[in-house]
DNA sequence: CAAGCACTTTACGTTAACGTCAACGTCGTC
DNA sequence: GACGACGTTGACGTTAACGTAAAGTGCTTG
């Protein structure tokens, strides 16, 4: 659980015209406190495919918005596997039949209760520390009476 | 990422006087949908130290309630070793002297701002499957429309 | 041109969190 | 008293998500 994120992005496509920024498999590291083993390991799992020039990967800002939302899935929970799901289906959107557009919409829904469980969660949690805490606080307290 | 946790409950122990309902391993099991080997192994990495008659593990409330915060702790992304510390501080408290107490709110702390992370992540996260839904709905109409 | 740096592939190693299987004990009951 | 359901302890297997080390390519800089 770590803690890194460059600026906001709108869309899985942050598509602003034409931002010809690219970036090296180090740079994007260094951006999101990754190993570049890390980006080589999320391409061969099929969620990332950087342009090549030779050998050499270039990732454009495509790559680093399905980057970002890679790690922000897996800091909730998500598997690469179900990261991995979710992209290839909107990638095959534009031209998706209608089965697949509904298995995506059911695996979106699925997602959604999985996200209102998390902020449940998160709130009995709070409480739990807050709860913790207060004791903890009290104690102290009373150390520093004697 | 399941789906169980039964009734609600205030504090680490949920110490309402004397309820003395207590709960064989497969009782907890099926109440949480894990399986008894994940209980055992819970207890092998100290986050829960069950009563024992002669052979048998027997769990009281105080354990329940115990496997259930773990529980929720790993839907939050934290690792045993992570809920296992906290655990042991908590129970560590009431003798506690002031440097460990210290440290356990130096924990809380970083607990709680990984919490405010999650929300961020959450938030954003719908936000991108709001876009997502909304793209593949129109894309269904208009195959609809032909 | 040698050194250094960033990149590459291949391949084996590692850790967490269990699953699975064997081999056994202990009840209640048919 | 055999059977089934449930419990027990090992011990080895498995999966995901990388880490790490070896060996090579390609640029550019002193």
């Amino acid at each position: 659980m770590s803690t890194a994120e460059p600026e906001a992005t709108t869309a899985i496509n942050g598509s602003l015209p034409q931002q010809r920024r690219t970036y090296s498999i180090g740079e994007l590291a260094r951006m999101f406190e990754v190993t570049p083993r890390t980006i080589r390991f999320y391409e061969q799992e099929g969620l990332l495919a950087p342009e090549r020039r030779g050998q050499t990967r270039i990732y454009h800002e495509k790559d680093r918005v399905r980057l970002k939302l890679t790690l922000r899935g897996k800091r909730l929970g998500f598997s690469l596997a179900e990261i991995r799901e979710v992209i290839e289906m909107y990638d095959a959107m534009p031209d998706g039949n209608a089965r697949q557009l509904k298995r995506l919409l059911e695996i979106l829904a699925d997602k959604r209760t999985n996200m209102e469980r998390q902020l449940e969660d998160i709130r009995l949690m709070q409480r739990e520390l807050d709860d913790v805490e207060m004791r903890a606080r009290d104690v102290l307290k009373r150390l520093d009476q004697q």
